[in-house]
DNA sequence: AAAACATTGTTTAATTTTTGACAAATATAT
DNA sequence: ATATATTTGTCAAAAATTAAACAATGTTTT
C-alpha cells in the first residue's frame, strides 16, 4: 500500500525533475523553491510539491529545496544510485547507438554485452563491448549479473527472444520493437515505440496547422 | 473548440489502435468489436468506444467496426495518409538508425536528408540518403518541402540547431536530445527522452522487486 | 530579538479521465 | 418475418489527477 500507491503519472515526471536538478547543480545553483523550479519546468509549483511529497518531505519552509540533496534523493527513488547490468540484443544502428551512449553509464546503466544473430557482426566492437552470438545469451546473463535487456530487433524476433531471456532470469526489458510483449507480470517492461511517437508528432502537425 | 478538445491522453492512444488494426488487417480479420479489441489490447471496451467517438462514429451497432475502414480513418486522423518530408540532423548511430528505418517511410515519413557537422561523414550514404553539411540546411529544407526534423545530436547543439531550422521553416521537431527545447508555440515538438524512459524502467525494477 | 517575508507540506476544491450502464440500432438465427 | 443476440454511441457515475488555498514553520532583514 506504500510503494504501489505512487501513481504512474508521478513516476513519469520524476526523471524530468532529476534532469532539471542535475542541470541546476551543474550551474552551481544550491537551492531552489518549488515556485522557481515550476517556472523553469513549465509546471505548477503545487504539482512539484505534491509529487515530491509522495516520497517524503525534502524541503524546508522559508528556504526551499537543497538542489544536490534533492537530486540525490530522487536518484535513489529512481534507482540510479545503484549499478544495473544491461545487455543490448540486436546490434543494428539502434543497438549500437545505445551501447555507445556513455550517458547511460553515468546513471549506472552499464552495457556489458551486445548480441546479434548475424555472424558477420561477431567480434565487432562498440567501445569495449564485443558483439556476441545469441547462443551465449544464457551463460552471459547468468555470469554477468544482467538485469536489463534492451531489445533492438524486428518485432517477431523480439517476441521470441523476450520469452527466451525471461527464462534466463532477465528482470526488465527495454523494448524498442514495435509490438507489445506478453510476459509474466513480474517482468518490468518499458516500451519505446518510436513509430507511435512519430505518429503523435504527425497528429499535432496535422491538427495544429489546419 | 473542436480540434483542441481532444485530450492528450486520447491522442497518445491513437497510434496504438492504429498498430493493432494494422496487425488485424494483416491477419485477414475483417471486423472487430470494441469488446474483442479491448481484450487484445488490454484496455476497456468503453475506452475504445469513447476514444473513437471523439472523431466520429466509425462502427455499427450489432456489427462492430470494419477493420480496414477504421485503420484508414485513424490513419487520416494521425496524418499518415499524407507524405511528410523529413530530415535527420546528427548522423551518428541513432541518426543512421532512423534514416535506415524503412517502416517510417511506409507510414509516409520520408527521410530525404541526413546532416552532420563532421566532415568525415560527408558523402557517406545511408540507403539512398547522403550525409550533407549543416551549411546546406537552409536550402535543403526550402527545396525539398521538409516539415519534420529529427534531432539526434548532443543537447547543446540540439538547442542551437533547433532555433536555426525553425527560422528555415521547419514545422515539427522530433527531439532525441536530452533537453527541452524552447521554441515558438506553433512549432510541434515531440520528445523522445531515452534517459527518462530508462529511469522509469529502473524505478519499476527497483520498486517491483523490493 | 522582533517583525516581515518566503516557502513548504497538506488539505480541499476543481478538473480531467476512466469506467459502467443502457437505450437504440443492426445483425443473425429460427 | 419475427425473435433473439450483439454491439455501438452516449450519458452518468466513479476514480484519478491537477490546481488552489492556507496554516505552520523556518529564514532573512531590520
Amino acid at each position: 500500500m506504500n510503494k504501489d500507491s505512487i501513481s504512474r503519472a508521478v513516476v513519469k515526471r520524476l526523471p524530468r525533475y532529476h534532469r532539471y536538478l542535475g542541470e541546476l547543480m551543474e550551474s552551481g545553483v544550491e537551492r531552489i523553491s518549488s515556485g522557481d523550479l515550476s517556472q523553469r519546468m513549465n509546471v505548477t509549483a503545487s504539482q512539484i510539491r505534491q509529487d515530491l511529497n509522495n516520497f517524503g518531505g525534502f524541503g524546508q519552509q522559508g528556504y526551499g529545496y537543497n538542489v544536490e540533496y534533492l537530486y540525490t534523493e530522487i536518484g535513489k527513488i529512481l534507482g540510479v544510485d545503484k549499478k544495473h547490468g544491461m545487455i543490448v540484443i540486436g546490434a543494428g544502428n539502434l543497438g549500437q547507438a545505445i551501447a555507445n551512449y556513455t550517458n547511460f553509464e553515468k546513471r549506472g546503466f552499464v552495457v556489458k554485452g551486445l548480441f546479434d544473430k548475424n555472424e558477420a557482426l561477431f567480434g565487432k566492437k562498440v567501445r569495449e563491448i564485443e558483439v556476441l552470438p545469441m547462443t551465449q545469451l544464457k551463460e552471459f546473463i547468468a555470469d554477468n549479473n544482467i538485469e536489463i535487456a534492451a531489445l533492438t530487433l524486428p518485432k517477431h524476433e523480439a517476441v521470441k527472444v523476450a520469452e527466451e531471456i525471461v527464462g534466463y532470469g532477465i528482470k526488465a526489458i527495454w523494448n524498442f520493437a514495435h509490438t507489445d510483449l506478453q510476459l509474466p507480470k513480474e517482468i518490468v517492461i518499458e516500451n519505446v515505440h518510436l513509430s507511435e511517437s512519430l505518429m503523435r508528432l504527425s497528429y499535432n502537425l496535422t491538427r495544429n496547422n489546419r
